[in-house]
DNA sequence: CGGAGAGTTGAGAAACCTCAAAGCAGGTGG
DNA sequence: CCACCTGCTTTGAGGTTTCTCAACTCTCCG
């Protein structure tokens, strides 16, 4: 649950004909290689609210990266349990998790109309053998996922409901505030059982806790509408329950 | 919490000269290939029990393969709550988290006398470029990584704590089948802390799931030897309890 | 033989879940 | 434009699971 050191505006800048997302961010790419990249990720898809962009065990030969939109990734148990495993925003990619079965281990949906491109593993591949720049960076954010995996483990694995929720705000704040949108005043795109199902609660425990939050002056909350009125007691939430 | 498909006699086979570790797996490298993959891999390091391999902060340039013995990996909270992050047998990779910051987010230690080869991020990448093959065999294994994760996460968000336990037998008992030993006995090189952390459970609770299957019929626990009785009865516990 | 670390077991407390009812918002069709 | 319907959200009451605290046992070593 770290957050992604991505700010927005030095995407904005390294890459201004591709797809704005973390592939071609810092890496140093010259024109010429940035060029090259923005062929690969031409291949380009348009979402509705509530369409999938892959479902588990269907075919995998690309990653995706989300140009607008907002994305919602989970695993599905057998007996039809279901685990969010990722909310996906501007720039951030998904599907990562499938390069190694060429097929998807998870559902991606889209919770508002999304666009999205893709980049071809083979694609991405070639290139990275001919720019090492690229291939590095592509290694940090594979490795990036899974540091950000095991935070997502020290949160479901050792936190209680409140700290859980008070983590899943201010990391959603600092997303949206490293893109140049208010980071104290948004709108949640997924439901509460969406929530619920990504910090391991119930739905009807995340609606309490956000009850509390209100009522305890750190939120206003409206439905989806979220107002951030003490960041420094809402950060203070964290790792203050539960020593042990 | 999928089991790593890794059948450890192809493994031994396709690379005898090497540390036998997922990375020179089936790959379908030529000799001249696992030569020069050889040697890339030759730093070695042997570490005592309770010796760590590294510290969360400190520096990484490398991914390391376990070729004798048993790691344990985990993340250290602000506040000194620890997450146990995963178990390394022998040729299963770790590190993997610290290539995208130069920085180790875990803390590694060894749970018994333990051989650890050490293969640089900068010679992987370098022979990567070189061979396609390794390339995305490397990009398979991250992969497969952050897939893992997130059945983790499943298991953390959505399973009953004997789900956990009867989840993390079965597991181990899978990883040591595929490498030759028995998978109905076998012996815990971690103690009921270190599942409990890893589990999301307190080590009492994991005590006394243990002492619950011992006296169902389902395991024999003596210390922290296991004897799995009725497997299928354990595999049954999966999916079991808890519909929502 | 003693000590330290690890494991077991019990009793009570706390957190969270389940079930249920009611309120709200947004979209659709008449 | 309104009424209705559906899905989402809130809130309460009671039940279950897991945690906490504590005492005791066991095992391994020195």
């Amino acid at each position: 649950m770290q957050p992604i050191p991505v700010n927005f505006f030095q995407l904005r800048s390294a890459c201004s004909t591709c797809s704005l997302h973390e592939l071609c961010l810092p890496a140093g790419l010259d024109t010429k290689e940035l060029t090259r990249l923005d062929v690969v990720v031409s291949g380009k898809r348009s979402l509705k609210r509530g369409q999938y962009l892959y479902r588990a065990g269907s075919a995998s030969r690309a990653i995706y990266a989300v140009r607008r939109g907002f994305m919602r990734s989970s695993v599905l148990h057998d007996d039809g349990r279901e685990q969010v495993t990722g909310f996906h925003m501007l720039g951030e990619l998904l599907g990562m998790d499938s390069i190694g079965s060429a097929k998807h281990t998870c559902d991606a949906i889209a919770l508002e109309d999304t666009d999205i491109c893709e980049i071809p593993f083979d694609d991405l591949e070639r290139l990275s053998r001919d720019m090492p720049t690229l291939q590095r960076h592509f290694h940090n954010i594979m490795s990036r996922e899974i540091a950000h995996d095991y935070g997502v483990m020290l949160l479901l694995g050792s936190m209680r409901a409140e700290e859980r929720l008070a983590t899943f705000i201010l990391n959603l704040s600092q997303r949206l505030g490293s893109r140049g949108y208010s980071p104290t005043r948004f709108n949640l795109r997924m439901t509460r059982d969406d929530i619920g199902s990504y910090l391991g609660l119930k739905l009807e425990t995340v609606s309490r806790m956000f009850s509390r939050f209100q009522s305890d002056g750190l939120i206003t909350v409206k439905n989806r509408s979220i107002d951030i009125i003490d960041m420094p007691r809402l950060r203070a939430l964290l790792g203050q329950c539960g020593t042990s």
